[in-house]
DNA sequence: GATGAATGAGCTTTCATTCAT
DNA sequence: CATGAATGAAAGCTCATTCAT
């Protein structure tokens, strides 16, 4: 990362059509670079060349690699925002915690099924932005808080089940359809019998359990 | 006239009492350096100005940049194979199910607690030789199917509940332990619910559940 | 994090006035710091300072330091083919064996006396690629070949005849005009007394000599 | 090439033993990878491997690596002398100029057999001291000078005579024994030929021939 | 004398970024 | 606004040479 860091303010917010147009090409070539190469394969000449735009022009709509980055990881986040905003309205409407549980798991599902690998980029490789990882961050914790509104009902402790059924779904999902490591028990089967689990501990009678040697 | 050129012999294998200290050194920078700064910040001047070292003996003794994170990559799953192990034996020795789940946690949690930060970039950042990546496959395997032996007894489908367990417990230990979002629930707290879960899910009936509309 | 990974693609072919300028400017100061400090001295930084250039520019149409040498050679090569497929016009008009001698020598003299220091080591420092190697064996068998016929008139195993007689001419030439070792006889005197070996051995009866001890 | 070169003296002179046998493993070591890796594989710690020393070791002995290139070169070009003096003896005792041809091109036969490989990437690729080159310009002055004397007898004007047969000889020899472009005519069916030419050129009548169009 | 660990100047190559046109 | 040639800091790696043991 040679010469200088002044830091100007090269971002001209795209007004018109033809720059929409471009600003659009290098984001998509930026993220299938991203999605097929990897943060190490991720640089601005090769983006600029695959989106058929000159380098200059990227950083006439970029003030830096990092922006570029940030942009991509932000319209992947508003995407999973949307998601779950979608599954929120079923998660609203369900009648049991069996539903509860399906429709959490089905939304997490769908976040991580679109465009796995620049997922899987993304969420490991990539240096996200502070306001990145805290839009993330927020988007987890609204789920929380509002799943812990919806187990209210159901179970004693909303807050800590609500955190654990969404960390849980959350993290074994991303592992079995992002980071794919293939063989062994398929993603759908490990899925359901993840809903079976997520079931059981919402109908489980309160233990007093806090007591490691207690028994099931 | 350096760079290219076959290689006659790197790697020379410490013999004396001061290559070995040379070694460690190096090695001890180099994990400092990738916990601390990310893969990205990992670069063979930086390791071997830190190890107090010219970037010649580091050369001296690895072949190349990733064959140092190789090292290091091995000497942490040497440990998390090592954990699992003791692990493993407890397991063996539960009489419940529920002993069983926190055999497996607590053993999870341990391997967790060993140096996070290295830990993270090792797992998300740092670019696996193939080997490395086979070893931690091959372990969690061996832990999968250590346990469905272990589960046979309770459970109807010991293949797919054993890679449920594993695969849950070390992912969402991995994100509270390791990932630390920090706020909410506390990873203490989380992690007895965990257990609570597991629990829940070995004692409960088999349910006509692949539907998933099923409630529970 | 330099050094490594595939590329995407380098070697922009110069479209514009700057470029060519620039690609001239590098080949120029290349071919000058062959000729006058050999292949030891030959270093891409050296070049590009030389070439008033900066170390980016010159990779930026030479992939790598090989390249580089390769084009030189190539654009030498060219040269060569050229002189020599002027020469063969002559020997193919010659009407007698000492015209057809004296195109042959001529040729070769020309040939040496472009550039000989570059020429020198070019053809025996510089560790050429295999179709630059491929391509003066070409121009040397294709030399004999054309001889060849050319002395089908006058000689009886034309073959052999027209090898000696440009591995000969060529070799003393060579170390005369380009190894230049000074003293002695000067390279015009010689280069006359080798016309007329070269006559004299093709005015020569067919010994039966292939018995070393032959007289003359 | 890094650190210092204050060039002092640490040459010690091998006098014992031991000493013996260490230097001359390390000039075996060092002749046999520059014969088979040529200059570029040339490096001082392996030759100091494969000569079973210690780099250490190789230091006390030489001063540097081009005294060790040096050195070999020397031993070789001392082998020359030897075979070319014993040519000598025997083109003093020829009879007639075919005799004196076949003792000359026998000589440096045998001088471009002996390790051919070593030949070539000494006569090529290493860059040897002036002195070295002086001992081999020597060497072939007095080759030439002694023919003269030989030639006296024989031809007008035996200097320049002497000098066209001692370096097309050689030159050719070492293209054919050395250079091994393969293919085409023998090593050997041309060494007969050019005895041949070298005997017409011996036999040739005073031309009236500095006149490139005279015929021959 | 011998050893071999250690040194670091020097070389190749990459890629984020600038700026003249 | 667009272009793309040019820049140069930075990183990987080599190998001749030194010197403490």
């Amino acid at each position: 990362m040679p010469a200088a860091r002044p830091r100007q303010a090269p971002v001209r917010t795209p007004k018109q059509g033809r720059s929409k147009a471009t600003v659009a090409a290098i984001l998509e070539a930026a993220a299938r670079i991203l999605a097929e190469q990897g943060w190490a394969g991720f640089n601005t000449n090769a983006v600029a060349a695959r989106a058929g735009v000159s380098i200059g022009s990227l950083y006439e709509y970029f003030p830096d690699k990092q922006a570029l980055a940030d942009e991509i990881a932000n319209a992947h986040i508003a995407q999973g925002e949307a998601l779950l905003t979608a599954a929120a309205v079923e998660i609203a409407d369900a009648d049991s915690a069996g539903a509860l549980v399906d429709a959490l798991v089905q939304g997490l599902v769908d976040l991580h099924r679109d465009d796995p690998r620049l997922h899987r980029v993304l969420s490991s490789e990539v240096p996200l932005s502070a306001s990145a990882r805290a839009r993330v961050e927020a988007l987890r914790r609204g789920a929380i808080l509002f799943l812990e509104q919806a187990l209210a009902a159901h179970v004693d402790h909303p807050g800590v089940a609500a955190q654990l059924l969404v960390d849980t779904a959350d993290a074994v999902i991303h592992r079995w359809f992002v980071e794919d490591d293939g063989t062994l028990a398929s993603p759908e089967r490990l899925t359901q019998e993840l809903r079976r689990m997520l079931r059981a501990y919402l109908a489980a009678p309160l233990s007093s359990a806090s007591h490691p040697t207690g028994s099931a």
